[in-house]
RNA sequence: GGCGGUGUAGCUCAGUGGUUAGAGCGAGCGGCUCAUAACCGCUAGGUCGGGGGUUCAAAUCCCUUCACCGCCA
């Protein structure tokens, strides 16, 4: 077997780990687990992109240092990590020693090829993306087309390299017999960038940021990109004394997978071989490019504030439940959409109903006819041994394509002609008729074994969950061969323990409208504790109950102190009513009666009234809450009294 | 505006010239009762976005048009 590298991108420290950074990591560890299995000498690297201008503000804003708000980022990604049963072989941080080392060797090895000449970098420059615009490519004002920030107009001198040296080696790397970029379509997408046309770029950033100073250049450092895509082979060992990782697993004889989001697409497909032909060095022999999730069929961004974080799923349904809805769900390159009910149907349907009960129905029959044991008698000629090695094959086929649903859907479809074959040959009425007879064993082990070998294939996808099914069947604890995926190894006459329900179903409607105790957690989880839907769903609310509340611009006419009273106050507002409304606010420490005459305030319309020391108040002023002080909200310009506020 | 992609049963999708267009989920009916109200069987009548063309034959090839998405300008 060969050598298989496999990395995802290196996470930006400025946002802690969404469904998004889950996805990319978990499909590098069920690629890098596969492999293992299958003989593969594996190297699966992750880590940290911790330089930049952001992090630095971020940083200041905290009062600390830019390595200090790094750490307290790092360590939350390698909890989730750890939660999610992340098998990587190494993190890589680029604030560390190596990696500076490794950019430094990147950067003489470009140096030397003559591919680096100063000019002068001018433009609109956001310090959010780090990036210069052109004049067309900003809004109004010019502001940032990402950040909608904004920028100002920067003149400096830079490092460039000659990326536009380099389009027809990369043309020809597109063209060749195996695809350097995954899927097609992003292929295609590449290509016709390059064709169009490739400037060079700027390397180099004045000043000194959070970076890594630039070899020779007093006060510059290395831009961000170039600095990050070398953590691919910082953590191999280039710049270092030790070459022995990269001449493992970096040359042109093995497979060197970088697994990436689209975002970053042109960085890795057209910026990176190109660095690396510049250094000497083999590219990468594919870029597999995955999709993006989106919550509910709508794009998940900050400002909409629908990202997900999987946080309580994991923590009610465990981390295996996560790792195979991502996979089974989305086809791989394409878009896919992540919602609670989807996952749930998927829970219940797949994990639940075909694997659970079907791990369950087995386990149960054979301690019931065997005396609590594996049935003693195996079976090599039946209709389940076709039927597993044409399961075992479209598995196989599916993962090396990335087509991780179609593997997946592969193993269920074992698991359904499992159960369809229980049902022809009735074991239980057997039983009952000529007891534990050799054909009732042989059924029954043929069961066991047709679950035994989807369950060895799924432990890369669900590692947990899948040694727990072979401990309870009585099978080997992890299998560690490709051959355990062929027919014969569920041993005879082996003690069974009393099955517990692995993934117990959930209680659909229950659990969507947040009812507590709707989802039972899996197994002897650490949390008991059932958890409601996800936050950031329950706490968003749509535009028409957004409506239910009518907001209008008013009028003060009059106002007056209610005896007896510190705060309140009784106003007479125009809402542009027939008649004038009486509104109580608790404003009188802030605001004097005859400041607040004549002045326009913002009012909840339709507020249920409400009787405050024996005045009603038939509405609630808008005020702008500071440690529960009021500052009254009021218009930009004078408007007529009833507008809407929206 | 240019290039590319997508549009197939309620939902998610498979299917690139050839018998009555498929799968899973959901829905309905029936069966079974070993199993996590699970499992098994049957049913569901979708003008394969619209129009035109090529062909003995098209979801599958060509042209055109509409909608949505991506990349670029």
């Amino acid at each position: 077997m060969g050598t298989f590298y496999i990395s995802t991108p290196i996470y930006y420290v400025n946002d802690l780990p969404h469904i998004g950074h889950i996805y990319t990591t978990v499909v590098a560890d069920v690629v890098a687990r596969y492999r293992r299995f299958i003989g593969d000498d594996v190297f699966f690297l992750t880590g940290t992109d911790e330089h930049g201008q952001s992090i630095m503000k971020a940083a200041e804003r905290l009062g600390i240092e830019p390595q200090e708000q790094a750490d307290r980022v790092v360590s939350r990604y390698h909890e989730h990590w750890k939660t999610l049963g992340i098998s990587h072989d190494d993190f890589v941080r680029t604030t560390e020693a190596r990696h500076r080392v490794a950019v430094e060797e990147m950067v003489r090895r470009i140096e030397a090829s003559g591919d680096f000449y100063t000019d002068l970098h001018e433009g609109w420059y956001c310090s959010s993306c780090e990036s210069f615009y052109t004049e067309r490519e900003l809004l109004p004002g010019h502001r940032c087309p990402t950040h909608e920030s904004e920028t100002e107009w920067q003149s400096e001198e830079n490092v460039f390299f000659r990326l536009s040296k380099y389009q027809d080696r990369l043309l020809e790397l597109y063209a060749g017999e195996t695809p350097f970029v995954i899927p097609p379509s992003r292929a295609n997408e590449v290509r016709s960038f390059v064709e169009g046309g490739l400037k060079d770029i700027s390397v180099s950033r004045a000043g000194l940021g959070w970076g890594i100073p630039f070899p020779g250049r007093e006060n510059e450092v290395v831009y961000v990109w170039l600095d990050a895509l070398t953590n691919y082979l910082s953590a191999l060992g280039l710049g270092s004394d030790d070459a022995s990782k990269l001449d493992r697993y970096w040359h042109e004889g093995g497979t060197r997978i970088n697994l990436i989001g689209k975002d970053i697409l042109r960085f890795h497909a057209i910026w990176w071989p190109a660095f690396l032909m510049s250094a000497g060095l083999p590219v990468p022999s594919t870029v597999a490019i995955h999709g993006w999730w989106l919550r509910d069929d709508k794009k998940i961004s900050k400002s909409v504030g629908n990202i997900v974080r999987p946080d309580e799923l994991i923590e009610t349904f465990g981390p295996d439940a996560l790792r195979y809805f991502l996979l089974r769900e989305m086809v791989f390159g394409q878009d896919a959409s992540f919602s609670d009910e989807a996952f749930v149907d998927r829970f219940n349907s797949d994990l639940a109903n075909d694997l659970g009960n079907t791990v369950s129905r087995l386990v149960k029959l054979s301690r019931s006819s065997f005396d609590g044991k594996t049935p003693p008698e195996a079976c090599s000629d039946n209709p389940l041994i076709a039927a597993a090695e044409s399961a075992v094959a479209g598995y196989h086929e599916a993962m090396g394509e990335f087509a991780f649903n179609r593997a997946l859907a592969s193993l269920w479809k074992l698991l359904s002609e499992t159960n369809q074959y229980l049902v022809a040959r009735e074991p239980w009425k057997l039983v009952k008729s000529e007891g534990p007879s050799a054909s009732v064993s042989r059924i029954l082990w043929n069961g066991l074994e047709a679950v035994r070998i989807v369950t060895t294939a799924l432990s890369p996808v669900m590692p947990t969950t899948a040694a727990s099914i072979l401990a309870a069947i009585g099978g080997d604890a992890v299998p560690v061969e490709r051959d355990t995926l062929a027919w014969g190894r569920t041993p005879l006459d082996q003690p069974l323990a009393e099955p517990v329900p692995l993934f117990p179903r959930i209680d659909k409607a229950a659990f969507l409208s947040g009812e507590e105790g709707a989802a039972a957690p899996p197994k002897a989880a650490a949390s008991p504790a059932p958890k409601q839907a996800p936050a950031q769903e329950s706490d968003m609310i749509t535009i028409e109950e957004f409506f239910k509340t009518q907001l209008k611009m008013a009028t003060i006419l009059t106002a007056e102190r209610i005896e007896g009273t510190d705060k309140l106050v009784k106003l007479m507002v125009d809402l542009g009513e027939e008649s004038e409304r009486t509104l109580v606010a608790g404003i009188a420490e802030q605001y004097s009666a005859e400041e607040l005459v004549g002045r326009q305030i913002a009012v909840v319309a339709n507020l249920k009234p409400a009787k405050l020391r024996g005045v009603e108040s038939q509405g609630m002023l808008l005020a702008a809450s500071v440690d529960g002080k009021p500052v009254l909200l009021g218009p930009d310009s004078q408007v007529p009294n009833g507008t809407p506020v929206k």
